[in-house]
RNA sequence: GCCCAGGUGGCGGAAUUGGCAGACGCGCUGGAUUUAGGAUCCAGUACCUUCGGGUGUAAGGGUUCGACCCCCUUCCUGGGUACCA
């Protein structure tokens, strides 16, 4: 059944096909269907109070077209929503109102899921998931237990951004310039118990798993640049003076004959020592120094290279050269073993330093210029050995390998290797989260653990997990049972941070204060008397939660079961669906997310919960939808209108927004049509709310219909890539569809009466038909939906222009178009007395024998010059084509007087004749 | 700085195993129709031109019969990253 519309009433019919799809469950994805299964996902959004915004429309529509393709294909297609729901703007919320963050959330997911259902995107809904929905958040617990059990979860203390006018622990982006981005209070870095899990014991498979997906080169290369694994070898200095000795890591041992100074970083246990009397006080003074720098300042002051001579020798061991020891805040502790071996001749920064504290340069590999002159210092790559001894001669990579065994003959070096990935700092001192599912223990309990080796001992890791508490007394962390799962957020009245640098959670005492059972992992409130036996201890509960990338880790696998009750994911049920065929979604997520997302997938592997290695073996990222192309007109205190290439970044005058017609381009610049010696700014800003250029879909529903925002989306341009939304472009698609309308339909709102299958149709119907469907088809595949679009308006087109065509015609023209524009597409679908749901329809073939034809055109060209075209077969022989060309009087007019050099023909495509 | 992606009409873009650059759309110009229209329809629209033609895909060079496409150099824009030895 179809509405009864007259005209084109997009809000009638648009809300009439979703009501119907709801009701009929049109897009119900059905575990073991015998069709092939067909995974699909976008990267689900977190449900902010701002609504979708057009990212989301663009993002949902492309991945809701290739579904919607892939049903007409056949397929049963699995197309799931969900929201990613646990963050901080729901916990502020609740702090500056009361409100719990579960009401905030709750009501902006409704507010989303009905903007999803008002776009048209074909969703089951039965598969709706919420991370912070406790039948959910009790997987996320169960695979934290998991990561506990086989030893990757650990407690350590790391430095956070505590703020102490604040009491409370700020992310990264709350801290500008070392104050709180509320209030502009100091920030001070403090170090907490905090939970770490150990990625980078997955680096090298994270790394090798990279080449087994298909995903954007960039995106590859941005997670491989992040695991950042490399080759060298640690070596070890012996110290002047000292039992111990100095070890670095360094890529290019084959520098090592050039190391004139040795770089330990502040925090280096080897300071102490390394410090003479004499140079004690300079080197306190200086790691006091870079004590107090947090490490944004560290790098913020990286411009100019500081530190101190430590008054201590290092020995070169392939040379015996007695070289200085310096501190020095360029070197990092977290990476290799916090000391280096300085090199200035052929690394920036030592060169740096060393030129800032005039130390030796020595220059060990060689490589020449094109004009036969050595390339400048510092020269880091690689080249031939020079100043070093024996390897003279040698290339860089041969000098490697000779080094290196040299070192490893005299045991004082081996080869290595180093990652700059870290291990994953995987707790926050938040309210909204998700509890650990973890309490706190004495000594003496572990030690009770052991014994009774319950159920608790069993989920712990080899060794337990301990860490002393701010009395210095050894605490133990123990798994709560699995059977006690969820672990519940507790009703709190108060959302602020406990002001001790713990969460909320810390003040919830009768939640935190527990008796727990040693043997079974069970928990009782301390406000229940203490239960018989002596595994009942008094323990406490970790106060921590979960970073919000925990719920987003894995969700894709809770879509294929999301109701069950008994694991995860129900063995058969992930062996169906497997992992998600294409994953759509922002750039922005390159490397945490999807980072993060497959180590626990690789993880998940190695316990046999999933089948397959990578959790998204294809991806795909949208483009920024940027705000609209704004022309800026800059005018000076005065209200003079200065040129743009004068304004500096400190610009402070006014700036006028002007429109396209006011400006005029030359050559690569607009300026003012008033005056054209002004140069005005013409670009394209990311949409936000600030600069107030935000397109929200909503409106342009309200005004377009659904359709029409999603064809427009479509066709603005390639989906990889950023564009900007232009709201007179959109009038094109607007009209596409309304024309789409009126070739079906005539002003009483029945069928069109050109649509008869008793006229017949025209040759040229038929081929615009099969070209478009061929053209659409394809276009598919790849993604490629703006010339998708470009070929059903010159499909539109043919058929204005006809007298008549089928009805088959017109519904497989209705099929074509109904990814894009569904609800238009379900009404005249049914109008057009075709079965059921146009989703179920059966995609179009085409006939690729109406669109092969003898005949082509074939350009002709004078010396590589387009001069004419002619009508020739595709099988006409050189000859034959020459002989026709030369008829052609721009072509004889062209050749005249000159000798034929050389004649290129490319059957189907061109002629070239070369004549001079 | 380094890594990645990309520069085509006034605008969004099309065309690549190297073969007639500018499909499709916006905007604009002119016309039709309408009481009116931010509705609809038709035609034109890269630039220059002495109307023969010439020039054009960020700039310069190269390879080729032929280059938006391949190679080299430079410039610009966007994204990522921040002393990772």
């Amino acid at each position: 059944m179809a509405t009864d519309c007259k005209d084109y009433n997009f809000k009638e019919i648009e809300a009439y096909w979703q009501k119907q799809w709801d009701a009929q469950k049109t897009f119900h994805a059905e575990d073991f269907s015998e069709k092939p299964k067909y995974f699909l996902m976008d990267m689900f959004p977190y449900p902010s109070g701002a609504g979708l915004h057009a990212g989301h429309a663009e993002n949902y529509t492309a991945s809701d077209i290739l579904g919607r393709y892939k049903v007409a294909r056949g397929f049963n297609v699995l197309h799931p929503m969900g929201w990613d729901a646990f963050g901080l703007p729901a916990e502020q919320y609740a702090i500056k109102t009361g409100t719990h963050p579960a009401v905030t959330t709750l009501k902006n997911i409704d507010h989303f899921r009905e903007q999803t259902k008002r776009m048209g995107i074909a969703i089951d809904w039965d598969r709706e998931i919420n991370t912070t929905d406790p039948d959910y958040y009790r997987w996320t617990q169960w695979l934290f237990l998991q990561l506990f059990k086989h030893g990757l979860a650990f407690a350590d203390h790391r430095p956070v951004n505590w703020c102490p006018a604040l009491g409370t622990v700020l992310a990264n982006e709350e801290v500008i310039d070392g104050k709180s981005e509320v209030g502009g209070h100091l920030v001070e870095r403090r170090n907490l118990k905090q939970w770490v899990l150990r990625i980078t014991r997955y680096a090298d498979k994270l790394l090798k798993g990279l080449d087994k997906v298909d995903w954007p080169e960039s995106t590859k290369t941005q997670q491989t640049n992040w695991i950042g694994r490399s080759v060298g070898a640690e070596v070890s200095f012996k110290l002047k003076g000292l039992e111990e000795s100095l070890t670095i890591y360094t890529t290019r041992p084959d520098t090592l004959f050039g190391a004139t100074y040795m770089v330990v970083a502040p925090e280096h246990p080897l300071v102490g020592k390394l410090t003479s009397s004499e140079q004690k006080e300079a080197v306190e003074a200086y790691i006091a120094k870079a004590a107090a720098k947090s490490d944004l300042d560290r790098t913020d002051l990286a411009k100019e290279k500081t530190g101190v001579f430590t008054g201590s020798y290092a020995i070169n061991p392939v040379n015996g050269a007695e070289i200085p020891v310096w501190v020095a805040d360029y070197v990092l502790i977290s990476y290799g073993t916090g000391a280096i071996m300085a090199v200035p001749a052929h690394d920036d920064r030592d060169h740096e330093f060393a030129t800032t504290f005039n130390i030796p340069i020595i220059r060990v590999i060689e490589k020449k210029d094109a004009k036969g002159n050595d390339i400048p210092l510092p020269f880091t790559d690689i080249g031939t050995m020079v100043n070093s001894g024996p390897f003279n001669g040698l290339s860089s990579d041969e000098a490697k390998r000779q080094i290196i065994e040299k070192l490893e003959a005299e045991k004082v070096g081996h080869a290595a290797v180093n990652y700059k990935l870290r291990d994953w700092l995987f707790s926050r001192q938040r309210y909204w989260g998700e509890p650990f599912p973890i309490v706190w223990v004495s000594e003496e309990a572990y030690a009770k653990v052991l014994q009774l080796n319950g159920a608790v001992a069993k989920g712990s890791p080899e060794g337990g997990v301990c860490m002393s508490n701010d009395e210095g007394v050894m605490e133990y962390a123990l798994p709560i049972s699995e059977g006690s799962l969820p672990l519940r957020l507790p009703e709190i009245e108060d959302y602020n941070p406990s002001g001790t640098g713990e969460s909320a959670l810390a003040n919830a005492t009768e939640w935190v204060q527990i008796w727990f059972n040693l043997k079974t992992g069970d928990a009782i409130s301390r406000t229940s008397e203490k239960p018989e036996g002596d595994e009942w201890v008094a323990a406490r509960r970790e106060t921590n939660t979960m970073p919000q990338w925990a719920g987003s880790c894995w969700y894709y696998l809770r879509y294929c079961d999301p109701r069950n009750t008994q694991a995860l994911i129900d063995p058969k049920v992930e062996a169906y669906w497997g992992a998600p065929d294409f994953y759509i979604g922002g750039a922005e997520h390159a490397v945490l997310h999807l980072l993060y997302a497959r180590f626990w997938h690789q993880f998940l592997f190695d316990i046999g919960v999933v089948t397959t290695e990578e959790p998204f073996p294809k991806l795909f990222h949208q483009g920024i939808i940027l705000g609209e192309m704004e022309y800026v007109l800059f005018k000076d205190s005065d209200g003079k209108a200065i040129s743009a290439d004068t304004v500096g970044s400190n610009f402070e005058g006014e700036r006028v927004n002007l429109q396209e017609s006011d400006v005029i381009k030359k050559g690569d610049f607009f300026f003012w049509k008033e005056d054209e010696s002004i140069r005005v700014d013409a670009r394209a800003y990311k949409m936000s709310k600030s600069r107030g250029n935000v397109i929200n879909p909503d409106d342009v529903i309200e005004r377009y219909g659904a359709d029409s925002m999603r064809t427009y989306i479509m066709f603005m341009g390639p989906l990889e890539d950023s564009k900007p939304w232009s709201s007179s472009g959109i009038e094109g698609p607007a009209r596409f569809i309304r024309r789409f309308w009126r070739l079906m339909t005539d002003d009483s709102g029945t069928l069109s009466s050109k649509i008869s299958d008793t006229a017949p149709e025209s040759g040229d119907v038929k081929k615009a038909l099969h070209e478009t469907i061929k053209k659409v088809s394809e276009d598919m595949e790849t993604l490629s939906y703006n010339t998708a679009i470009a070929q059903m308006m010159i499909l539109l087109k043919a058929l204005q222009n006809a007298d008549s065509f089928s009805s088959a015609t017109a519904r497989a023209f209705v099929q074509l178009l109904a990814p894009f524009a569904p609800h238009i597409a379900e009404e005249l679908w049914s109008r057009l007395d075709g079965k059921g749901s146009v989703a179920y329809a059966p995609w179009p073939e085409y006939d690729a024998s109406i669109l092969v034809s003898d005949e082509v055109k074939l350009g002709i060209l004078i010396n590589g010059k387009p001069r004419g075209e002619i009508l020739v077969s595709k099988k006409a022989t050189q000859d034959e084509v020459i002989e026709l060309a030369q008829k052609i009087e721009r072509v004889q007019a062209n050749i005249e007087g000159k000798t034929i050099r050389k004649v290129v023909y490319v059957p189907g495509k061109i002629l070239n004749i070369v004549a001079n």
